[in-house]
DNA sequence: CTGAAAGCGCTTACAG
DNA sequence: CTGAAAGCGCTTACAG
């Protein structure tokens, strides 16, 4: 004969004690004996007490939760179809886990939406993903006030919490690589060059390293959307408009799978007609064919990551600000998409 | 000089009304008069009032928020790296953001925390993907007596609601496809091949077709896990064991992306070798090479119509039992990676 | 060591 | 049409 619910008041009544003494032996908090603990810790398992996290939140403006904001397809509202956000938001889920908070998955369009979302729900922090500088998105997060970490972000605020990867070096790495393999003609397949944007810094590490080459040429820098579709479209482009290309270096994997496609029904051999790289390690460049020499990043680690960077917030904001931005290695996987020239 | 919340008091006394009267407002609810409707409406404008769902949730029981529950990989804990699971996501999290739900992304091991999810979040809805017959998950969902939805699960019991395809007619369209082609030695790469699985009902759809011509042959059933690890690793079961064989049917698109991989390295040609199908259709079959001749079905609409389903639930449990099962259709689409022999 | 009481921000009968 | 009051299930001073 168990209630529809079991509240604290219930367990209270069984185990002959006040709400106000369960509740000191819930959170350990107070004094309490050790005899009226063990009877009330007893009751609980006896009718599996579950406490109430809405009430819980209310009176403590806590939540337990946290917010994951990806930016979402036009006109479809669909998520990207990108593995990379997957992986990130694996590790996250991962590690917010071992602390009893939960994730909440939302795709959101505009700053009202983010605001609602973030207020409404009492969020204990939110994670956003590839904000871009002076985006209202920043904004709504800072005015709401809650712990914030962005992800692949380059936000030049110092106070903010960021979590990103080399991308400047990741794009040296992989023109250096090319270079020494003799490469000279390098195309570059950028997602779009927002100012700041993880591609702008991969960008301007392959322009650093071929210019010392005297290699860079601004005209072979295609810009295209980051999913396979855009990458299979921009492969024409690259093998019509400039024969004399040799190698391309992909500012992500997905982007690669496409172009691999679009080579291969133009009778295209990788890496002997063109040597090709990617950027992120995601699982699947493991199995393509060749495989992909990429720019491996660990995406998980990303992840859990931001969410240790949460919980320094909700201890407290006295965190240094030198440590507020987590930058993660990045390194070359060589894989069997590039050979010597 | 906005207070550090905006409450329904603090509109209250900005209007001029008392809170109930904010509430009904709100909620469009009672009567109110269209004058002060249209002062309070004003109000809560200019503060930017958002009400808060904890206080909501506790008062009316209902939290505005659906639990995505999937396994997970075992030790390491990590979601499963099948975009299948993303698709899936992402159609529920578009569905259900329409109406103002959020999604809970949880993966889960155990019953009790799966009981501790709902009950402690006060879900009202919970998604369960793959839960198999007499698993302690389906016990704790009905006894915590909340609104659920199976997805890909073959539950006999007819009051719960499922989403599913047609698993079995699956199974077979791939067989029958590989039987016009003229194939008689087909393998067929199974997940784990529990009872009453989506795996089992691809295997029986397979089966009744290939036993037609006599074609079937139960040593050339081979488990693996549903991974591209797994694909990779049956790879050399397959062609060394059976050389014969001269297709397999992959139960899973991301087997059939390992078993590519690997087939690819031992010199084998597809299809010219090996005919091969998987199952799905996700996003990479576009791009494998060649195309993966695949069997379709919706993902994303698969999460749709859970949500939905949650939804039927919420207003009422007097859903016909007759429709509580959706059984979505799947189709073969042709890639070129099956040929005569 | 223990409990009575206030209060978090809402909704909902109910009275007027 | 409008508002005072109770109450959802907790936590937290505070008093004893």
């Amino acid at each position: 004969m168990l209630p529809k619910e079991v509240t604290i008041k219930y367990i209270a009544e069984k185990a002959n004690v006040s709400i106000a003494t369960v509740s000191n032996v819930i959170n350990d908090k107070g004094r309490v004996s050790e005899k009226t603990a063990e009877r009330v810790r007893s009751v609980i398992q006896q009718y599996q007490y579950q406490g109430n996290l809405a009430a819980k939140n209310l009176r403590t403006n806590k939540s337990y939760l946290f917010g994951v904001v990806v930016s979402v397809t036009q006109p479809e509202r669909k998520l990207k179809d990108n593995p990379f956000y997957w992986e990130l938001i694996s590790g996250i889920e991962a590690e917010a886990s071992g602390y009893e908070f939960s994730i909440v998955l939302k795709g959101i369009d505009s700053a009202e939406e983010l605001s609602a979302f973030i207020n409404q729900r009492n969020l204990d922090g939110v994670i956003i993903v590839g904000a871009e500088e002076n985006s209202s998105f920043v904004k709504v997060a800072e005015e709401s006030n809650i712990p914030a970490v962005y992800i692949d972000s380059y936000l030049e605020d110092v106070s903010l919490y960021q979590v990103r990867i080399d991308d400047k070096q990741g794009g040296a790495a992989a023109a250096k690589h090319l270079l020494q393999l003799g490469h000279r003609k390098v195309a570059l397949l950028s997602g779009k060059l927002t100012y700041n944007s993880v591609n702008h810094f991969r960008w301007e590490g392959c322009k650093e390293e071929l210019s010392a080459f005297d290699s860079y040429d601004e005209s072979l820098l295609i810009e295209t959307d980051t999913s396979a579709e855009g990458g299979y479209a921009a492969a024409d482009d690259i093998i019509e408009k400039f024969p004399e290309i040799t190698a391309v270096i992909c500012f992500s994997d997905i982007t690669a799978l496409g172009l691999y496609k679009r080579l291969n029904e133009k009778g295209y051999e990788i890496p002997k007609d063109l040597s090709i790289t990617g950027f992120d390690g995601v699982y699947f460049t493991n199995y393509m064919i060749p495989e992909l020499t990429t720019i491996k990043q660990d995406v998980g680690k990303k992840g859990v990551t931001a969410v240790n960077l949460l919980f320094e917030q909700i201890k407290s904001n006295a965190w240094p600000v030198e440590n507020r931005r987590i930058s993660l290695p990045v390194y070359l996987v060589e894989g069997e998409s590039t050979a010597p020239l």
